[in-house]
DNA sequence: TGACAATATTCGCATATTGTAATATTCTCA
DNA sequence: TGAGAATATTACAATATGCGAATATTGTCA
C-alpha cells in the first residue's frame, strides 16, 4: 500500500485539474474533437472568455492540454497519451 | 463542445475525490489490492489515523471506494467500475 | 502604424480544502 | 458490563481555489 511504480504527483496535477465541471467539460469535448479555439469554447459553454482562459490556463499546465496559435487565435487540443486513456474511459 | 452524453458531475466528484496524493495512492493500491483495513493504511502511509479517515470519508463519499465491517476493523476497496476502468489506465 | 479581434493576466473577495488536535463512536471480549 | 482496540467526527487556523471585473498582451490587416 505505498511502494508502486506510477507516478502519483503526476496523476494527482492531472485529477485535480480535471476536477471541475467546465474544465472536465472541455478536456473531453478536446478529446473526442480534433481542437477548437477560445472564442469557440466560450460561445458553446456560454461561459466568460477570461474565465475560460483561467480554465484553460490551468489545463495546461497540467499538461492536460496544449495549445498551438493559428493566425491570431489558438487551438487547443489534447496530446498527452496519459490524458486520452483516461478521458476514453469516462461512459454512458 | 457542450452535448454530451457522459455525465460530468458525476466524474468530477471522482476525479475531486482522486485530486490528492494521500487519496490517490489509497484509491490507486485498493484496485490492485483485494481491499484493506484503516489502521493497515495509516501504517503503510505512515499517515495519522484521522487523517486517513478523513480522506477515507471524502473517497466513500465520492462512490469512489466502499466499506465493509469484519469484526471491528473495516475493510475498504474499490468496487465502482468507472473508477476501477480510470484507475486501470495509470501507468510507468 | 493604428485599430481591432483574440486571448491572457491581475486583483479582490467569497468559498472550499487541508492538516492537526481533541474527542466521540462502535465493536469485541473477558 | 467495562476496558480497550479500531475507526469516525468536530473545530479551527492556514492555505488554496473560483469567479467577476478590469486591464494587458499578441497578432492581423488595412
Amino acid at each position: 500500500m505505498k511502494e508502486q511504480n506510477v507516478n502519483i504527483d503526476e496523476y494527482t496535477a492531472i485529477f485535480k485539474a480535471l476536477a471541475h465541471p467546465t474544465r472536465l467539460t472541455i478536456a473531453y469535448n478536446l478529446m473526442l474533437q480534433p481542437e477548437c479555439n477560445v472564442s469557440k469554447m466560450c460561445e458553446c459553454l456560454q461561459i466568460p472568455q477570461p474565465t475560460v482562459s483561467q480554465h484553460l490556463s490551468i489545463l495546461k499546465n497540467a499538461n492536460v492540454i496544449s495549445g498551438h496559435r493559428h493566425a491570431n487565435q489558438i487551438c487547443y487540443k489534447v496530446e498527452n497519451p496519459k490524458v486520452i486513456k483516461i478521458l476514453k474511459q469516462l461512459e454512458q
